[in-house]
RNA sequence: GAAGGCGUAGCUCAGCUGGUAGAGCAACGGACUUUUAAUCCGUAGGUCCUGGGUUCGAGCCCCAGCGCCUUCACCA
């Protein structure tokens, strides 16, 4: 898909030979001085004409309307600011919300007579998506349009391409993700969740960092791919000749830095999954893990509301947002369930009775047996796998949240502490939203023992791959050295901006999603 | 990995029962000094995703392939 059309491209070359014959500069040069076009906006415009303020503005020309011996464009620029804006209210009612409201257009008025000879001439020549300076006076025409009347046009930049329709702008998702720049441009969503995704990701740090927890920084290439249940990404160092693997979680070695001391820990960074593409997964994602020593699972708990609440409240909106056709209320405090209490409620039965829940299977059509692999005969699943599966089917989707669900079948959560008299019982919680994982969160297993046989212990019903065993030595001695009682989160960044920003596909929050290669 | 949908001009999309390839915007030439999707006159623009097949004749029907989307599976 390389779209040249030797006619627009004819016509453009020859465009900017002529901008250089006028003795200007096709791609333009440093440009100072000039006002964010959402400033300039904001400036009066109920004065005399002889005393418009002075402004100058620098843009991509996304609009143009030509007559004789003047010409009007609209000029576009990044430059959103926050805006207040009514909004009604489901009885309603209005109330005024602050939005962040990126990238702005500002008509520019360019008069044969106002930019002198060389102006008028480069004005015939200018394309849509041409990047242009303009200095002039701001006010209002006869129509009442906010408008820059041009007294100098300096060119900055030709595009040799056409640009998308000024109309119907870009539909097709594919020619979207594989021109993201000019989805920058022309779907304005794009770029305001981009900048929202930034605004998050700086409120999550100043957030934690007034809480005392310290960012670090852990490698991306392990030689075991451990700390989640996913299968990795494989490569290769050649020097030291070894296999090695791109990290699919930061857990295990942000645990050895709290054996190493640093008490309240986080890192924010690229996690790879080998998995499948879909709405809600890409195969590279940004994940937040953080763990703090001599916390549990419900310091966690309150860490999670606060900072959640802290990321929607920078948002400049209300706690209640949009959710597709619903909303999501993020006023704390949040619902709290127990994972079996609602197993309980939706499936029917007690989650720890092993003949009820194989009856519960049946009645929901969930096989009791897993497939072992290529002519291995099927196996039996696992008294938890099939308590999980269960709950996936029946309980998930019910949860609209946020609710923290807690109290985990032990089988599942091989890296978590046991309740204490509960042996069945792990002490973790998933935070739910409209039915999905927003955050993870545990109270550690320091106990090295323990560690070394859940690690060894294969789940029967799970492929080696799905199942978190995979023996990581190293880390078990790390342990063997004392890791303090500690709480865990990770919060899947990509999700939560998703679900901030009214996202229902991971590609609108993540500017570069992976595609298969063009040809 | 499975099923369904889509792929036509630079962009957005029509295209009837199989019978000469269409529109709007964009582009090119011309008119116009206050336009708002400017207007008016004129011109040009196509590997109908690719490759086979059926047919007198295929954008349309059949087969295979490629890409994207949706749902499902795995996963966060």
């Amino acid at each position: 898909m390389q779209p040249t059309s030797s006619e627009y491209e004819a016509t453009r070359a020859e465009k900017l030979s002529r901008i250089e014959a006028l003795g200007l500069d096709p791609w333009g040069g440093r440009f100072d001085g000039h006002m964010p076009i959402q400033t300039i906006l904001g400036l009066p415009t109920d004065v005399p004409d002889d005393q418009r303020p002075r402004v100058k503005a620098a843009g991509r020309i996304v609009s143009r309307r030509q007559g004789g011996k003047v010409h009007f464009l609209d000029l576009w620029d990044w430059s959103g600011q926050p805006t207040k804006r009514a909004t009604k209210t489901e009885d309603g009612s209005h109330e005024t919300q602050e939005f962040l409201d990126w990238s702005s257009r500002i008509q520019v008025m360019v008069g044969q007579k106002q930019v002198g000879e060389t102006g008028w001439a480069l004005a015939q020549e200018l394309d849509l998506g041409d990047l242009l300076g303009i200095e002039g006076t701001f006010g209002k025409t006869k129509r009442g349009e906010p408008t820059i009347f041009a007294e100098k046009l300096t060119f900055l930049s030709k595009s040799l391409q056409p640009h998308p329709d000024k109309w119907a702008g870009m539909q097709d998702m594919e020619f979207r993700l594989r021109h993201r720049y000019l989805d920058l441009v022309y779907n304005p969503d794009i770029l305001d969740k981009a900048l929202k995704r930034i605004r998050i990701l700086r409120q999550i740090r100043s957030y934690l960092e007034k809480q005392g927890y310290v960012e670090v920084e852990t490698p991306t290439l392990h030689a075991i791919a451990g700390g989640a249940a996913a299968r990795p990404f494989e490569t290769h160092h050649n020097a030291l000749d070894i296999p090695l693997f791109l990290r699919i979680a930061l857990e295990l070695h942000l645990k050895r830095l709290l054996v190493g001391g640093i008490e309240k820990v986080y890192e924010i960074g690229r996690v790879f999954r080998n998995e499948g593409i879909s709405p809600k997964h890409n195969p590279e994602f940004t994940m937040m893990e953080l763990y703090q020593a001599y916390g549990n699972y419900e310091t966690m708990m309150e860490l999670t509301e606060g900072l959640i609440v802290a990321c929607v409240d920078c948002l400049g909106g209300s706690r209640v947002i949009p959710w597709a056709d619903k909303t999501i209320d993020f006023s704390p405090p949040w619902q709290r369930r127990q994972y079996g209490e609602l197993f309980q409620e939706h499936v029917g039965c007690d989650m720890l009775d092993p003949a009820a829940v194989k009856v519960a299977a049946q009645k929901y059509h969930i096989p009791l047996t897993a497939d072992a692999g290529k002519g291995q005969p099927r196996v039996e699943k696992e008294h938890d796998v099939l308590v999980h599966e269960l709950f996936e089917h029946r309980v998930e989707d019910k949860l609209v949240g946020p609710v923290f669900v807690y109290d985990y079948p032990a089988a599942l959560c091989p890296l978590t502490k046991r309740k204490r008299g509960n042996p069945a019982i792990a002490e973790r919680f998933e935070l739910y939203v409209h039915g999905m994982e927003l955050a993870n969160a545990y109270t550690e297993l320091n106990d090295p023992v323990t560690q070394e046989q859940t690690f060894r212990k294969q789940l029967t019903g799970l492929s080696e791959e799905d199942s978190m065993a995979k023996m990581d030595d190293d880390f078990v001695r790390a342990l063997r050295h004392g890791m303090p009682p500690a709480g865990g989160l990770g919060v899947g960044i990509d999700r939560l901006v998703m679900l901030l920003t009214n996202s229902q596909t991971i590609r609108d929050v993540i500017l570069f999603p992976l595609l298969r290669p063009e040809k």
